[in-house]
RNA sequence: GGUUCCGUAGCUCAGCUGGAUAGAGCAACAGCCUUCUAAGCUGUGGGUCUUGGGUUCGAAUCCCAACGGAAUCACCA
């Protein structure tokens, strides 16, 4: 900001000509004044008493004086604590600051041209075997914000999911439908493609487990230790050896297990959009790993001409990474097979050869830390210029107050249950207050509800540091008061209400003319220009809750000076005209922050 | 065991590029609606910032060690 601007390289100067040094910037510590003091902002003297030798309070008053007479216009006045400057600045300051903030449309925002640098973002990434659960909304959210911040601060953002629509998890929800499913479709039985998969997805499993436990049985009957008996259990399960078989029919190109596989990813990915689109999120290209997967074998051969893999005597072929501190890490199977980690090599070449990419940035789980360090190491030596720096954004796993999610054993939270109580939680929340939603339609009491128990779903997620695992208590519906969603858009709810009736009541916000603040009134400025600076460190930091805490803080902010203070009755017209200026500003970044977390923002609740 | 991450109020979390007396929310208690939306505001109580060293004028923040928890170390994806 240009007041921060402005006070530092005065105080460079100040340096200079007291004391006859050149001080490097790093030195100048500004900050935020505590509440307590008089004051805004505060210069941190102890890194220039080496050069001033003088002590703390002197060096402080040196400095202070220095600033009044040379920015009169910006330090009105200051005061020593110690070892910190507190300085005053001018109301001008605040006042010209608000009306920049007004008049700048794109405010905190950097543009974004056909120069920026290109991110492309992979995230969601989900299995084509079971609908959407929580860890999955978890990351959802988190790429869709970060997609928005990275192109805040200036990239070409390209949003991509790498869809897992092959391998033997499909096939057992395939294989079961066969066996069980009488035909049923999303059609015939009303279910979300999606869920129908879903519900074959556990009944193989359920069958599974009972045969091998049969057989289990059976076996240490026969005398063998239960580690054996499950061990051959599971290598002859019938039902286990039918999927794997169906996974060769389909590496083979059998046209009826294609056609099956076809039909049923078809189910899944309506099933998919459809909560794609509850949750507001959305993808510039896809790619999938059946066309990606063959991809990868032959970045691997070319690997292994060049001499940075090698084979070994059974033929798989293998990265020696001990070099780099790993392990040895295999690359194909014996039988010429990819395994997960060509996949994601071929999927890299495919992205290459159809963006120029500068940067990659992956949002998947810390469970996967391990294989994209490997990666990373990988796609260098394979030659991607991006590959040496890709960005893992690597986040922790929802938790349940008895533990993780276990989709086998139905302890997920679905996305879609969750998206719709949010919605009818909001929607009685709302009904409490009937008073509020007078006049209003049945549909726009819905598309609230839905704005609403969507944004407190959002936020829950979204304000929590991505890195750390996360709990979710079912049994406690997630809150709509205090630090929360419905918080913030509530409070740009009441400042559309009050510029809805400044219009009506004909009141013209002009352009700010001067007058005194209040404390508040700067604090408030002062948070408002803070947002760029947020923006910024959300970006390099690829840490998203900085922008969502913003936003607590600058709506707290502002409920304080709501509750202090009359904007409309105010007589003073002048008074009133700033006050409505702030209102306006502070909507405007809640509305902007907000959109970055992919949060909407309601006109009345 | 190796590697990575985490440990702040009863609970959920901020603060971590070193700066003043460590902050919010929830829960508990006490107040504030004839006045612009009370999903709000104000107040009270609640802390060995896991522990022990080190660096520094100054450490929740940086370094080292220990303790506690999580993830990972598959011819699964």
């Amino acid at each position: 900001m240009q007041i921060e601007q402005k006070i530092t390289q005065a105080v460079l100067a100040a340096i200079k000509t007291l004391y006859g040094q050149d001080a490097p910037e790093q030195l100048v510590q500004l900050g935020a004044t505590k509440k307590e003091f008089e004051g805004q902002l505060t210069l941190v003297v102890f890194p220039f008493l080496k050069i001033s030798r003088k002590k703390p309070e002197d060096t402080a008053q040196d400095i202070g004086q220095y600033l009044v007479k040379q920015l009169p216009d910006v330090v009105a006045r200051f005061n020593v604590i110690k070892g910190f400057l507190n300085l005053v600045i001018a109301d001008a300051c605040w006042i010209s600051l608000l009306s920049e903030i007004q008049q700048d449309e794109h405010y905190g925002m950097q543009p974004v041209t056909d120069q920026s640098p290109l991110v492309m973002i992979e995230y969601s990434s989900p299995n084509t075997n079971k609908p959407l659960h929580l860890g999955h909304v978890r990351n959802n959210l988190l790429g869709w914000a970060l997609a928005q911040v990275m192109q805040a601060n200036g990239n070409r953002v390209v949003k991509t999911n790498i869809v897992n629509d092959r391998g033997i998890h499909i096939c057992k929800s395939m294989l079961a439908w066969q066996k069980w499913g009488n035909g049923e479709t999303p059609e015939s039985t009303g279910m979300k493609g999606d869920h129908l998969i879903g519900k074959y997805y556990v009944a193989f499993d359920q069958h599974y487990r009972a045969e091998r436990q049969q057989l289990m049985d059976k076996y240490m009957a026969e005398g063998m230790d239960e580690e054996a008996a499950k061990e051959r259990a599971e290598k002859e399960s019938p039902l286990m050896q039918e999927a794997r078989q169906m996974l060769v029919k389909w590496e083979q190109n059998d046209p009826e297990v294609r056609g099956l596989w076809k039909r049923m990813n078809d189910w899944v990915y309506a099933g998919f959009d459809e909560t794609y689109r509850a949750l507001g999120v959305g993808f510039d290209k896809i790619y999938y790993e059946s066309q990606t997967y063959l991809e990868g074998k032959e970045k691997v051969m070319e690997g292994l001409e060049k001499g940075f893999f090698y084979r070994r005597d059974d033929g798989s072929v293998w990265a020696d990474l001990t070099g780099e501190g790993l392990d040895e890490k295999l690359l194909l199977r014996a039988d010429g097979t990819s395994v997960y980690m060509t996949q994601d090599i071929g999927t890299a070449k495919l992205r290459f050869q159809d963006f120029p990419i500068d940067k990659m940035i992956y949002v998947v789980g810390n469970e996967q830390n391990y294989h994209f360090q490997v990666l990373s190491i990988l796609l260098d030596k394979l030659g991607f210029k991006w590959g040496k720096d890709l960005v893992h954004f690597s986040y922790g796993m929802v938790e349940l107050p008895n533990g993780k999610m276990k989709s086998r054993e139905g302890t997920v939270v679905d996305a879609d249950d969750l998206i719709a109580k949010m919605i009818e939680d909001a929607r009685t929340m709302s009904e409490d207050k009937v008073n509020k939603l007078e006049g209003i339609s049945e549909e726009e009491a819905q598309e609230i509800a839905r704005i609403v128990g969507l944004g407190a779903l959002k936020y829950f997620i979204l304000k929590v540091d991505a890195r750390k695992n996360m709990l979710f208590n079912p049994e406690e519906s997630i809150d709509f008061n205090g630090n929360t969603g419905p918080f913030i858009q509530y409070t740009y709810a009441r400042i559309r209400s009050i510029l809805r009736k400044a219009a009506d009541a004909g009141i013209v916000s002009k352009e700010p003319p001067s007058a005194e603040l209040s404390e508040k009134e700067i604090a408030l400025v002062q948070q408002l220009a803070a947002f760029g600076a947020a923006v910024r460190q959300a970006g390099s930091d690829y840490n998203v809750s900085v922008i969502a805490n913003y936003c607590y803080d600058l709506a707290k902010e502002f409920n304080g000076f709501y509750h202090d203070f009359q904007i409309l009755k105010e007589s003073d017209e002048q008074k009133r005209a700033i006050r409505l200026a702030l209102c306006a500003a502070v909507a405007k970044v809640i509305k902007s922050g907000m959109g970055l977390l992919g949060i909407e923002v309601p006109e009345r609740m």
